[in-house]
DNA sequence: AATGCACCCGAAACCGATTTCGGTTGCTTT
DNA sequence: AAAGCAACCGAAATCGGTTTCGGGTGCATT
């Protein structure tokens, strides 16, 4: 069982059969006898045969591989979502023994040559892309190359491809319902950069938000900053150091609203109660905060799985209009939401600003 | 550019050359005149011809892919380090254009002929494994097929074959001196099942410790638990409803760490100054626990990186036992660790227990 | 006894590349 | 002018499978 690569063509002369005889014994062909056709399995076990992937895949025609394009956001803020995601991706193909293959092309110049290769050199049958960009010129690329793909999210038109993605405006309405059922008029915003589709979605949950609850919108409110808790920090810091500063505010991230703890912190303030902080993602990590963080969880669990079963669906013809999911986040409400005080947020800020 | 497939066929009957004369052209053979060389691959980038790499790795013998085999856990406490470590690698690979397949075989029954089947087919030239277990089957299997390996982590006896690690034996003798230092003189240790080496290696460096600062090791104070905060929550729990409960718990991972805190929490006991928590691993998110936790930071940023580099060559051909490397973890103090508080945690548990 | 028909299996083409080998050109030597 | 030698390119084998096609069996049918 240890030894060299047993071929097909060394199990035929094992065998005293020919290679094409063997091959169809073993891909179940009725015009091989039950007898030879048991012959050729037991056989084929006992001398460890494995069919060459790539012969296989050359003769079949088609690569049997789908690729993940991960999201190029690395380092110490790097996607906890990623391997949950590859987790659900792989059983998904598991079941078919289609190979998952990672790839890191963003929607850059260079990334959009890399994945047109990966597609024309028949190395996969489908794509996977998370997180895209408002427009995003991945998307075109594989429409016109005819590849199929779905995408984790949504781009600013999303009409005629599939996707499967969480409602981020919808939830953000959420948000500010709730915050504004607690009191506060004041609500600020600390966004991530509009080119990333789900940034603007989140931040037009925002605006409709006020709208609803009869809040005018203060541009001072917004602050947009990279989605990292240093990212949340410094907004939050600029949101607090206004004249007037809010006494709730929601983030585009848990990770941003983090940064945003940090900030009511070396102010003096205190979290869910001088100030609402609202995050958005339900990372699990987000109870051990301080306090424990008040979030918008999404169902990452299933995303994989659907994402993989969607994909191969398309692959096999269907239509991929067919597959636009869209998932409702759920407020996780832990300690740093709760009433409106006046006081804290827009009187007296010097007071609470001494001890810095 | 949008079209079918074009073949080196297709681009050698445009030309009107052969296919050898082609991909000789593309390969740079020296048989091939430099003008007919750039007049194909001009042709070649117009066409967008793009070499189908099943047909390629077949012809040349090579799936110039690697494969790597993530952790099981998933879940909510799934691993961090996992992205940043597909993208090392993806980087590593990219330099060479290879391709990074990812999957899930465990060190069970099923996950060992996965991983046969992965190398016999011929689809992966090499595999990366992390978190090995204390014995594990898998590294046996990948010697006698003779498959090049590189582990992320050590299993008990790890001196034939190419390794990366942190030294978590080394860590938690740094942890306790700390600790010791600090006045410490009942430390418990919060630990995984050992059955992963990783749990052993930092067992041993806790009893090692204790031994090198003149501490004796009392048995109630190891709780084993599954390496989730809840885990850890229930150990730190059994611990401090001990008789004589340790003014200081040292835990194999951060999640745990956390847990540990919450268990702190709910006895209104204040970590760092009642009872100080060292966790290890570094996460970023560590910074923004209640309060902030102290860890041994393990340099995560290049493993990756290095892991890719170590299998290519090994792949080339050099000697896998020159890859054994040891990387050193180092302490990050920042709020979870103080000086022994002797009354709190070995006096006069019923006093701060009463709160609950 | 000749025909027909399943039932089985072997021969060979094919997937799309790489690579060895051999044969034309055209030009320089003697 | 004959020989020699590069320099170039085409023909064909090969990688390890799949799949079409056609040719032998053996058996029942007429």
């Amino acid at each position: 069982m240890a030894g060299k690569t047993v071929s097909l063509k060394v199990l035929a002369a094992h065998l005293g059969l020919t290679v094409s005889t063997v091959s169809r014994a073993l891909n179940d062909y009725a015009d091989i006898s039950p007898v030879t056709r048991d012959r050729v399995r037991k056989a084929a076990d006992e001398l460890g045969y494995r069919a060459n992937q790539n012969a296989r895949r050359l003769s079949i025609g088609t690569p049997e591989t789908v690729c993940y394009l991960m999201p190029s956001q690395i380092g110490p803020n790097a996607q906890p979502f990623v391997a949950q995601l590859l987790a659900g991706l792989g059983e998904a193909l598991n079941e078919r023994n289609w190979d998952l293959l990672v790839s890191q092309a963003e929607a850059s110049a260079g990334g959009i040559t890399s994945i047109e290769r990966l597609v024309r050199s028949g190395r996969v049958a489908g794509i996977v892309i998370s997180r895209p960009l408002k427009n995003d010129p991945r998307i075109k690329l594989l429409q016109q190359l005819g590849c199929p793909f779905v995408v984790h999210g949504r781009t600013a038109n999303s009409v005629d491809y599939a996707w499967y993605d969480v409602d981020g405006e919808d939830a953000f309405v959420t948000a500010i319902n709730h915050l504004a059922r607690l009191g506060h008029r004041r609500i600020g915003f600390i966004g991530a950069p509009l080119q990333y589709q789900f940034a603007q979605e989140r931040l037009d949950g925002y605006t409709r938000g006020l709208a609803h609850n009869g809040l005018s919108q203060d541009p001072d409110l917004v602050q947009i900053a990279e989605f990292t808790d240093d990212g949340g920090t410094a907004a939050a810091g600029v949101l607090m150091d206004l004249p007037n500063p809010p006494t709730a505010m929601v983030c585009v991230t848990d990770m941003m609203a983090l940064g945003a703890l940090e900030a009511l912190h070396a102010r003096a303030l205190t979290p869910g109660e001088d100030v609402s902080v609202i995050g958005y993602d339900g990372l699990h990590f987000g109870k051990h905060a301080n306090p424990p963080l008040t979030t918008l969880a999404q169902p990452q669990a299933h995303a994989g799985r659907r994402l993989g079963d969607i994909l191969l669906s398309i692959i096999d013809g269907a239509d991929p209009i067919k597959f636009q999911e869209l998932q409702r986040a759920h407020l996780v409400q832990r300690m740093t939401d709760g009433p409106a005080n006046v006081d804290a947020g827009q009187e007296d800020v010097s007071v609470r600003e001494e001890p810095q």
